[in-house]
Parts: structure tokens; sequence; C-alpha cells
DNA sequence: AGACTCTTTCCTGCTT
DNA sequence: AAAGCAGGAAAGAGTC
């Protein structure tokens, strides 16, 4: 199924980093492109597979990474601004809060959690301010100068088409990051899906492949390997294997089921669209499914690859606890002899915890949901209410938590 | 295969 | 009015 893709399709840009028969196209599931950047070298880049990495190594604005710094955190560093997710933009800014010694307890972070990577590139010093009027002003310098700073470099060639997001939580960062600068015309290129992205002198080129091809009278056949019921066992295995994060829009959305386009935007609108059919699911049969022997698919639940076992709230949260660079910034003990804690950056943790269960789409108020839920379970208990402790975003350790105390 | 656990999602109603 | 809390209901995924 593979479709054609000439380099005369592509923008003018591109002509300068390609040639005509380094182009090849492949339409399997997910689809994907390869590029041959030079003979025998040869990358495969899917969705997520982002060949640009942020220097911040050898940034004047960033000395070096802070070694205490969760490495999970840091995956804005492994794209452009433009490209960061809602939840990078988020890991920035406490990212920066860490490193300018700031007081978390009056950083607005949570006013910065729903702006994209490239909303934050547009946004003016005003803007900062007007979000977080006491380190607003800091922040702005601060991206300004790590945007201009910014250095895109080759990585090296990799078998792998899709990056296994956990390594980078579990001590593989430093793998990944390489401090040697290219001189390779291709530096920063990075092609997603049917999307291509690149850093061209000044200029930052992002467009869409299949729309180019449309326009120039291509086709590619790429929606069929997403088109429900024609999946094959290694379309399954890729699905499980890619991170959701790491999912993109879909360029055919409408062949795509609601569970991948909902986590791949998990904006407001999405959140309410499938909210209405979720509804409708799950009051009468999917009318719209096709056979009626499909399982039923509503985005409720746990997601593909998010395991539950050594990964409990209660443990995440009694592991924040323990560690300096959450307490007292993302939460805080108000009386550690009985267990109480308050969140301090509410939706920070919550973002958290999405990233730990690799969901993006994690808010306080499902976290606070999950937290109750462990109150009945035991793990946490009612909060005294003798006046002593906040009525709000204040919790208790209960009887089944253990080593919060020690 | 099915029960169970641990969430996740959506919702309504209430309180602060 | 907005944010947070409480808890019911339904569902997914992992485990046993």
């Amino acid at each position: 199924m593979a479709a054609t893709l000439t380099l005369q399709s592509l923008p003018d840009q591109l002509h300068e980093v390609l040639t005509d028969t380094d182009v090849y196209m492949y339409a399997d599931s997910p689809p994907h492109v390869t590029v041959k950047l030079e003979e025998g070298k040869r990358y495969n880049c899917c969705e997520g597979d982002i060949r640009s990495y942020i220097d911040i190594s050898n940034n004047t604005m960033f000395p070096s990474v802070k070694k205490e710094v969760d490495e999970d955190l840091l995956s804005w560093t492994f794209r452009h601004p433009e490209h960061w997710t809602t939840q990078e933009v988020l890991d920035w800014i406490y990212w920066v809060a860490d490193y300018q010694n700031m007081d978390c307890t009056r950083l607005k972070g949570e006013a910065f959690q729903n702006i994209t990577g490239v909303q934050l590139c547009h946004m003016t010093l005003e803007d900062f301010t007007i979000r977080d009027p006491e380190f607003g002003t800091c922040l702005f310098e601060m991206f300004k100068n790590m945007s201009r700073d910014v250095k895109f470099i080759e990585p090296p060639p990799s078998e792998s088409i899709y990056p296994d997001y956990h390594n980078y939580s579990e001590g593989h960062l430093e793998e990944k990051v390489y401090n040697e600068q290219s001189t390779d015309l291709t530096d920063g290129l990075i092609i997603v899906n049917n999307r291509v992205s690149f850093d061209h002198g000044e200029h930052w080129y992002d467009f869409d492949i299949e729309e180019e091809m449309s326009k120039t009278g291509g086709s590619t056949s790429s929606s069929d390997g997403y088109k429900s019921g024609s999946s094959s066992d290694s379309d399954v295995a890729s699905d499980v294997e890619k991170p959701e994060r790491y999912r993109y829009p879909s360029v055919d959305s409408d062949v795509f089921s609601e569970d991948e386009n909902s986590s791949c935007v998990p904006d407001d609108t999405l959140v309410k669209l499938s909210r209405k059919k979720s509804l409708k699911s799950s009051k009468s049969a999917c009318d719209d499914c096709g056979t009626s022997d499909e399982p039923k698919k509503t985005n409720r639940g746990r997601k593909l690859g998010q395991a539950s076992k050594g990964n409990h709230l209660w443990e995440f949260i009694r592991d924040l606890l323990k560690d300096t660079k959450f307490n007292p910034h993302l939460l805080r003990w108000e009386d550690k002899e009985t267990g109480v804690f308050r969140f301090v950056q509410s939706e920070a943790v919550a973002q958290m915890w999405g990233r730990k269960k690799n969901n993006p789409g994690m808010t306080y108020e499902k976290l606070s949901r999950a937290m109750r839920f462990c109150r009945s379970a035991g793990y946490f208990a009612e909060v005294p209410k003798n006046g002593k402790f906040p009525k709000k975003l204040c919790f208790r350790f209960g009887k089944k938590a253990t080593g919060w105390n020690d």
C-alpha cells in the first residue's frame, strides 16, 4: 500500500535538504516516512521519534541540568518549544522555577496549564506577567533566551521506530542527549507521521505531507492501516508499544476511533466531544461502529500501557511528600504526625500523576476522585474536621498506607 | 474465563 | 461564580 511521495510534492524548502530519491513514504500502520539522509544512513521516523534536542548542557542560560531533576520531567528538552505539549510547558515552568529557586508556593504555574508550546512561543511579556505578575517577567526572559539559544543536534541513527518513552524516566536521558554540534543540513529535521518539521536558518518549518500531496494530486493511503477492523497483529503491537503521549492528531480523523483522537489532543473540545460520545455509547448499542460484535469503545478506564502494579496513587503521593523537590513546592505536610498533607499545586501534581500513568488528560478533578476511592479503600483517611486543617486540597494517609512517616 | 483490584471518566449535587 | 468536594455509575486493564 505504499504511495509515491515525490520531492516535487514537498515545499521548496525541503529541496535543499532532500533529494528526489531520498524520500520514501510507507502507508503501513501507523504511517511513517523514511528519509535517507545519506548513503547507508537511514532514519525511520515516526510520531514521537522527534529528532531534535535542546542543548541545555551548553546553553548559557542553562549551564547544566541539575542532576537531581527527575528525568521524567525533561522531555521538553527533546523538542523545539513549538512542539511542546501542555505538559511539557508546565514541566519547563517548574524546571525554571527550580533552577531559579523560585518560591513555588507563590508561582502561578497553574495559569500556564493549558498552554501549548506554540502558544507559549507567541506569548508576550504582558501575557506572561498577566498569568504570573511575580515571576512572569523572569519566565519570559528565560523562555526568550532559551528560544534564541536553542540548538538542534543530530542524533545518532536508531533502529527503533518508537522511542521507549519509559526509558527516559529510568536513567537513559543522558544517552539521548548529545553535545556535539553537527553541520549536517538535516539538523533538526523532524518527520512525524505526515508532518515534516525542520529548523532552517532562522525559521521553523512545519507542514503536512498529506496536504501537500493533495495539492499536487498525489495520494496516500495512510488511513487504510487505521481503519477499524483491518488492523493486523503488528498494528496492534505498534499501538501498544507507542506511548499514548506521542500520538498525534490524525490527518484523516474520521477513520480513527474516538479513543485515539481524544488521546491525541486532550483539549476541552475533544473532552466535551468524547463525553457526548461516551454517554451515547454507554446508554445504547453502538450504532456507528459497523459490526455489532466489535467491542464497545469508550475513553473510560485505564489506557494501554498504564500499568498499575507498583504504581499506586498513594505510593506516588507518599514519594512526592518524601522528596524535597516536590515538598513543599507541589504538596506539603500539614501535620506529618497524623499523616495530613495538602496539595499546593494541585494541577501540577495531577499532571505528574498523568505523566507517570501515561495519561496526558489527567486533571486534579480526576486525581481527587481516585484519592477518594483510595480513601474508601483505606489508603487515605478522613481529615479531622477540627478546624486545624484547610477544608480544601487536604488529605490524610490511612491505615493501609505505609512508609509515609519514615 | 471470570472475579477482583485499581484506577479513570463522567456526572450530579453540594459546600466553601 | 468558581473551585473544590463527595460519591454513584460505568468502564478498562492488570492480576490471580
